[in-house]
DNA sequence: AATCATAAAATTGTATACAATCTTTGCGGT
DNA sequence: ACCGCAAAGATTGTATACAATTTTATGATT
């Protein structure tokens, strides 16, 4: 755990409410009073209000003028707009990847594909499911292109609230083998076969 | 002009201050006081800085902790990387409008058209500029796809702060017949060549 | 005159206080 | 019992007050 400090910036507020969300702790249509989570982070109500304002930017949440702040829920025609637009920009950017790929990179992502496995041998599925969404970011992020880099973010972390919303059964598992393969593909540089494996993960 | 309110929503401000950038009344790097915001709107600092923050989320002002707000500038980098993805976007978005043309889209798009015709007429390169990009936008909307749509619109409004960065000459005149033929090809509903128009465009 | 240290002013960051709105509760009528 | 309505309570929205930080101005020293 990191060290506590005296007080909370708003940012860092944020990320544990949207860490919250992603882990499932909070499902979509929970509501996040303000008072409650001013007592929970001990800071004023100006900067839970900021968070939040933060958090609805991203999606995350939906204010609701005078009623206040829920858990986002989005729609099944919103989850498969998402699912579209990662299908579009994942796998471009997983080819990208692959051509800027390193050692350090390789390792790095093996850790996280581990943590994921662990996670699920703890049987926590939430941290489990959004470790699996930060792989993702992860090679997102390799690809160099802050901007693209983003958009993926935002929509993998919207994609934690359609897991939570609509999955069926257990269709984390069959992921497994899926990061490992794609891990494969890119520590060999394998810009066409990585994006081709991206594509049929999605 | 709108009608004067008793008072204005930290959106509203947001709004009307993103336009200011966009129509180039406010220069990147331009420092954004609270206080003097705060008196030009009539309203608390509290809702300023609500506006601020919301357009710091949108990359259009960096906020700097302890120092304040500024016009957001991009580097040249970041504009390289932004028209990198209009160009991956807005293509294939432009074919989902064509299918989805009507008369009416067909009718309010010749408006803007028209528009920013007459902005240019009268000199105020700046609105004509931002009229451009609302036509972009416009399309987006069109193509029915509100995840990549808020996408396309988060990159356009950027490009308002880029065109003001790094424009050399009076690069917006070659575009008046693009856009024209633009919209003819969706009032046809020929998705292909409007795929190919908008290619070419960026 | 230039430079650094220091103090004053201005600006941002956070908390609190008050206003507006929504939600719940309890009562009276049908 | 079951609605409808009104008052009380709780919650969000906005403004103001205070704290922390940065910026600017001042003056002493070399």
């Amino acid at each position: 755990m990191p060290a506590l400090k005296t007080t909370m910036t708003a940012h860092e507020i944020g990320k544990a409410i949207a860490k919250a969300i992603h882990e499932h702790k909070v499902l979509p249509g929970t509501k996040l009073g303000e008072d409650e989570l001013s007592e929970i982070y001990g800071v004023s109500r100006t900067l839970v209000r900021s968070a939040l304002q933060g958090l609805s930017h991203e999606l995350l949440v939906d204010i609701q003028p005078n009623r206040g702040a829920f858990v986002a829920k989005p729609s099944l025609r919103e989850a498969r707009e998402i699912f579209e637009a990662r299908a579009l920009l994942e796998p471009r950017t997983a080819r990208s990847a692959a051509l800027r790929m390193t050692q350090d990179a390789a390792r790095r992502l093996q850790i996280h594909i581990d943590d994921e496995h662990k996670a699920l041998a703890q049987n926590d599925i939430g941290k489990a499911l959004w470790l699996s969404g930060v792989f993702h970011i992860e090679i997102s992020k390799l690809a160099n292109q802050a901007t693209i880099g983003r958009f993926i973010e935002s929509l993998i972390a919207r994609s934690s609230l359609i897991i939570a919303l609509y999955r069926k059964r257990d269709s984390a598992l069959c992921e497994k083998h899926a990061h490992h393969a794609l891990l494969e593909a890119l520590s060999q540089k394998d810009g066409a076969r990585a994006e081709e494996l991206m594509q049929s993960h999605l």
